[in-house]
DNA sequence: CGTGTGACCGGCG
DNA sequence: ACGCCGGCCACAC
């Protein structure tokens, strides 16, 4: 259990008002995800629930739509929907990225869906601490 | 500055 | 079991 979190978790809270354009709320969903280990996955609503807007899971997604303009590359293919399934993999550069990208990682999809998602689930809230 | 929308989630009919 | 609807927050127009 290592205490790596807060690195990334500082809130930008500067100056109210002050909107910083490097720093933002996808920033903060972007050093989320690329703390998932490899082979694991996690959901929309566990990262959304980490940063603190738990009822705003659609906002984690909206980040992950803009992942692709993030300096960093940022392992999408590792959130998913709660079901497990690839909600997203539409918006990879093709239609079957997301899923071979899981499969690198020995993640093994059907049907769109992640076999033994509840064994690979990775709770940031429950793994970094919350 | 108002309105729409989104790779979600949970509740209710 | 299935489908619809509302909510919540940030961002683009």
């Amino acid at each position: 259990m290592k205490k790596l979190k807060n690195n990334l978790l500082k809130k930008p809270a500067e100056k109210p008002g002050t909107l910083n354009k490097e720093y933002s709320f996808f920033e903060d969903v972007y050093g989320v995800v690329r703390q998932i280990p490899k082979g694991r996955v996690t959901s929309y609503g566990a990262i959304a629930n980490y940063l603190g807007t738990k009822l705003s899971a659609r906002m984690v997604g909206w980040a992950m739509n803009a992942a692709h303009s993030a300096k960093l590359k940022v392992p999408a293919h590792r959130v998913v929907n709660r079901n497990g399934m690839l909600s997203g993999k539409a918006h990879f550069a093709t239609p079957t990225l997301m899923e071979e990208l899981l499969a690198k990682e020995k993640i093994i999809v059907e049907e769109d869906t992640i076999i033994s998602f509840e064994k690979l689930f990775w709770d940031p809230a429950k793994e970094l601490g919350l």
